[in-house]
DNA sequence: CTGAAAGCGCTTACAG
DNA sequence: CTGAAAGCGCTTACAG
């Protein structure tokens, strides 16, 4: 790869030959060129130039087109903090999230910076603690202060009623992604959590297992009774039903999985296949399998949610459901900042989760 | 927990009892307050306030006391944006990354935030692709058009040298996370990577290994290089060397990783112990090793580089080198945001990795 | 140690 | 369709 150098000074597109008038006037000033600057150069006043920027219907098209080739021209933007402060609304989205996954989250950033391209905004992150005495005095600050043009909630905060009354109160545009509608649908990216979990009861029903338990995440998480009640609903279809004993809550965490999974394989009849609502859990269900000498998935099946990198790494490679969580940060920040403009169609706001069937998951030991 | 209800405007400050004359204002204008309300209140002008809010010497103790009672009880904050057009700088500062381990980056932005908590900054984030042809116009835009106040910039994009003279040549402050000293001591947080490397060397000689191989990551990353420098030289400390044929080049990646290994297990004498430049590719190792049938660590010991998540999940859980990210983020960040203050102390700059003996390392087969 | 004036780079009313 | 005035909430010179 060629590098430039010697050229510090000079961005690329000024390197090139022939620059016009603007273009010289911006070299010679050596600093950015500013809206007066675009007006005096295109001939016209500074409001005109902000209607331009602003794609304000008002204006001939043929100063448009003038005003807009001076703005080219000239490499001229605006200047965001200008900008926010005359609006009173700066151009900053922010995503707040207590979510433990680091894939979740860099997924969810990386699909809300895809919507951003190309556009004036820019992503400012804040995590968050729900059980901090000082959480929603935080979050207030925090948007009130950067006059947030809005934000995206990923869960579980997504859930947090008090937030959202908190942010409804002040104004600022939230948009929600959650397992199930918590709020009203232009707010909202759902992830049908309900919808994977019962196809994973349909695979293991399919492969004819009929001891089959489930292991939770907390009950303070929504998606972990939408992965439960979808689970459920999918083994009621094949004439299946989610027994109690077999139906342990844990807290989403290596541990949790583990533990519930030695409880479960000490029951009898021990139950030959194991749902765990995320791939951490069931990665305890590993550890626990392993060092009672089971073997998966001759010994028990295991089934996953997330599909977390790990799932591929673990051995046998984990058989889990998978949620398109950057479409769903994309289409969340589409949302958010199309709200504001017209053509403010009624999106595509739901998600489906998809089963990935690998090696952990077999008919039961006959 | 209990939630507040029915008091979605009123902040838990602002619900105290007693509330004097300053507060009882900002109720009544239902706006936040300004600059302008403070210095009325207070009887001072508004540039006085502004040295309180800016810690400027020349303001008289008495005069400061009053001025910060009154912004404390008006809950006053000063507009970032407001501040910034007139500082010509703003408050935001970003990090700038192309890691393709999330748990790296989501560590790295917990550190940075760590060190912003309790300031008026806030973090924007920046992925980027250093082969895209519009890379560095677009780092120039991002930085120059949010007048950023500073940028961390973290491996590899941290040792791109365009990238670096740029940011330079438009006087933007930054830090860059290293492996190595790539530039001034100020501007620079360095990981020590080659003692980790090191560290695994040792372990792995004394475990009484002598047929030792090593799978480096590409050579475009410092870390890759840096890594070997360590492991060889542990290596050596022992009377041993790194036999070329041993000394394998990959990507990082599992499944360059899973190749290097089923090349290394083919070789005679075959290897008894890898050190792998990651944990993506040591998880590549353990694939590669079993499918040949052998057995970790009986047969063959592997230790990487990282300590990720999977590295406790996958089995035997992996021997490894633990980079402390977050602290890495978190001086990064300190020592952007103290460069422009006073005591700018030469503050601790250089970070050493940790060996994390787990058990995927033990004696060679006799 | 303190303040009145001007300005940062935009946009909102208000006119025309 | 276009523009002159005032203002967003701060800070930088410049005085005193």
């Amino acid at each position: 790869m060629p590098v430039t150098q010697g050229k510090r000074k000079s961005s690329s597109s000024a390197a090139k030959a022939g620059a016009p008038s603007a273009r010289a006037e911006a070299q010679r000033n050596r600093k950015r060129p500013t809206i007066n600057d675009i007006a005096r150069l295109a001939n016209v006043s500074k409001k005109t130039v902000s209607r331009v920027i602003n794609d304000s219907p008002f204006v001939k098209e043929e100063t448009r087109k003038k005003v807009n080739a001076i703005i080219h021209e000239a490499g001229f933007a605006p200047d965001p903090q200008a900008r926010g402060l005359a609006f009173r609304r700066s151009f900053l989205i922010g995503m707040i999230y207590d979510n433990p996954s680091a894939q979740y989250i860099v997924n969810m950033q990386q699909g809300i910076l895809d919507a951003m391209r190309g556009t004036s905004f820019e992503l400012v992150i804040r995590p968050c603690d729900r059980g901090s005495p000082s959480f929603l005095d935080d979050m207030r600050a925090f948007v009130e202060r950067q006059k947030l043009f809005g934000v995206v909630l990923s869960p579980s905060v997504s859930e947090d009623e008090r937030l959202v009354r908190l942010l409804d109160g002040i104004e600022c545009p939230l948009m929600r992604v959650a397992s199930v509608a918590l709020g009203p649908p232009e707010t909202m990216v759902i992830t049908h959590d309900y919808e994977g979990a019962a196809e994973a009861a349909r695979h293991l029903a399919g492969l004819g297992h009929k001891l089959i338990a489930h292991i939770s995440g907390p009950a303070t998480f929504r998606s972990a009774h939408e992965r439960r009640r979808g689970f459920a609903e999918g083994l009621a279809e094949r004439g299946l039903t989610l027994q109690p004993k077999y139906d342990l809550e844990a807290a989403y965490t290596f541990e949790s999985g583990l533990a519930r999974t030695q409880t479960l394989l000490a029951m009898v009849p021990r139950p030959t296949a194991i749902f765990a609502g995320n791939d951490e859990m069931a990665a305890g269900a590993y550890k626990a399998a392993r060092d009672a000498g089971l073997d998966i998935p001759r010994d028990l099946s295991v089934v996953g949610f997330d599909d977390s990198p790990m799932a591929s790494r673990v051995w046998p490679p984990l058989t889990t459901v998978r949620l398109p969580i950057r479409d769903m940060g994309r289409i969340a920040a589409e949302k958010l900042i199309g709200a504001g403009k017209k053509g403010a169609k009624a999106e595509l706001t739901e998600v489906i989760p998809t089963l990935v069937v690998r090696e952990s998951t077999a008919k039961p030991a006959a």
